[in-house]
DNA sequence: ATTATATTCTACACATTGTAGAATTTGCAA
DNA sequence: TTGCAAATTCTACAATGTGTAGAATATAAT
């Protein structure tokens, strides 16, 4: 069985939802803020006016974690769950996998929209990823002295 | 009615089937070569070993004309449908959606990342990417100088 | 052993996509 | 002008993903 995390990237929707549900987003984010729970521990960190049954959680708990974003583990007569991944690394691994997609299904226009971006923001970041760029070029350059190769992997 | 083309994107997948089904994507291909076709059309460019129904096509083109993928028009007795969207726009609207997307999820991860990705790639690729940074910072550095801003958007 | 509580099972709703049969409409040709 | 071939519309089912929850069942702790 393939445990990898799976999910699709949402472009009109706003952050944890461009990936997870509402009932997953709000799941895993008290999970990330809890840390392991269980199903009961999940319901009361819900806000009060939120209706939702314990049966919907526990659903939707067990589906996150065939998908590979909860673990689960018994502990006395209840399941506790407990995310994969924290909040960075879950992060870490949504942009690097749709980069990735994003940069082979278009590079160019990718490159082209992510300086569009970041040139509507502060000129910090421009600069922040001008030195990444840079740093990386300069490791590429003495890696090729030594091999002799062009650099292309 | 809003008829904005919307996606989503799926990062598992590969080519126009990160954005189109199977389907889908075999008629946006047919109607990208052959331009304005029919239903007839579409099903005559198919190979011949693949065994799908008039009406299965037909289904599709009207969901994707909802889409806002396809535009159709009453030619004789039959529907012509054509694209909205050449192929370059198609792909332009497209990455420039995800990297606004994913630079919004996490722009620092997708900095991290992107420049990871071109690293695999030819230094041409790396060496285009930081022109065009360097011709935005110019850019954005003229244009203090004229407004006095700060460069903040 | 009882019982409160947690789980499992099942099921329905809606959305998206693939698929296609049946019924109906329609344009053109004779 | 009417009849037929061809195209459309209508309807429907399947699979997948997500939200939702009632009913039945299992179980741990007292």
């Amino acid at each position: 069985m393939s445990n990898e995390l799976r999910f699709n990237f949402n472009p009109f929707k706003e952050g944890l939802n461009h990936v997870l549900g509402t009932l997953e987003k709000d799941i895993m984010e008290v999970l990330w803020k809890r840390g392991e729970s269980s199903v009961k521990d999940i319901l009361d960190a819900f806000p009060a006016d939120k209706n939702i049954s314990y049966s919907a959680v526990i659903t939707v708990t067990n589906r996150m974690t065939q998908k590979g974003l909860l673990k689960k583990r018994k502990m006395g007569k209840a399941y506790l769950y407990n995310p994969i991944y924290d909040k960075e690394r879950f992060f870490e691994i949504v942009s690097k996998k749709v980069v990735e997609g994003i940069s082979g299904f278009s590079l160019k226009s990718a490159m082209v929209h992510f300086v569009d971006y970041m040139s509507q923001m502060d000129p910090e970041k421009i600069e922040y990823f001008s030195k990444l760029i840079e740093s990386k070029r300069k490791k590429q350059a003495i890696q090729n002295e030594y091999t002799g190769k062009t650099g292309k992997k």
